[in-house]
DNA sequence: TGCTCCCCTG
DNA sequence: CAGGGGAGCA
């Protein structure tokens, strides 16, 4: 390809990366993605791919994308189902016998764990209101296992079914493509 | 049919 | 976390 060639078309991406600054949008999911989308995960266990498409407006969008965002949150949910059940259990062990024994708080091991998981960096103040959704899932685990209804195979999915219901409002810094240094920086 | 959830793997 | 498969829903 002669040199006048190569100089108009680097001359035509030019331009256009210079028109692309404005959205700036990025080919996939970045690790800074994922790190936001577990933040939000303390707000929202059920995002709809239609809360994640506002909420990633610097992503550039597709089958995959979504698709990949949306697996997310569902692995997401599997390891806090994991820890929630692993607890209750670990409480019915120890000889818990009523879910007025069992709380969630900032210093217990299921919340160091779950903390570990979402927010390793621990650079972000967990919102309280997942501490009580948190909680309200501990519980629900436990009183299911008391009952026996573990003997159902899909007797999480009356769980999941309460759990659904209870998520909260994103912020809506978290729209922001620099959430992440705005929210991490104070 | 396409999307989403969940389970199970690796 | 990603892949793959089965189930449910529109």
């Amino acid at each position: 390809m002669p040199d006048h060639d190569s100089t108009a078309l680097l001359s035509r991406q030019t331009k256009r990366r210079r028109v692309d600054i404005g959205v700036k949008r990025t080919e996939g999911l970045s690790p800074n993605h994922l790190k936001k989308a577990k933040l939000m995960f303390f707000y929202t266990r059920y995002p709809s791919s239609n809360m994640l498409k506002t909420y990633f407006s610097d992503v550039k969008f597709n089958r995959c994308i979504t698709s990949q965002l949306i697996k997310w949150f569902s692995n997401f949910r599997e390891f806090y189902y994991i820890q929630m059940e692993k607890y209750a259990r670990q409480a019915i062990n120890d000889g818990v016998t009523s879910t007025e024994e069992l709380s969630i708080t900032r210093d217990c091991e299921l919340y160091r764990a779950l903390n570990m998981h979402y927010n390793k960096a621990n650079d972000f103040e967990v919102p309280e209101r997942f501490l009580e959704v948190a909680q309200i899932t501990l519980r629900e685990f436990f009183n299911a296992i008391i009952a026996g209804k573990d003997v159902d195979p899909s007797w999480k999915k009356a769980i999941y079914k309460v759990i659904c219901k209870l998520d909260s409002e994103v912020p809506e810094i978290f729209k922001s493509p620099n959430c992440l240094q705005e929210l991490l920086h104070e």
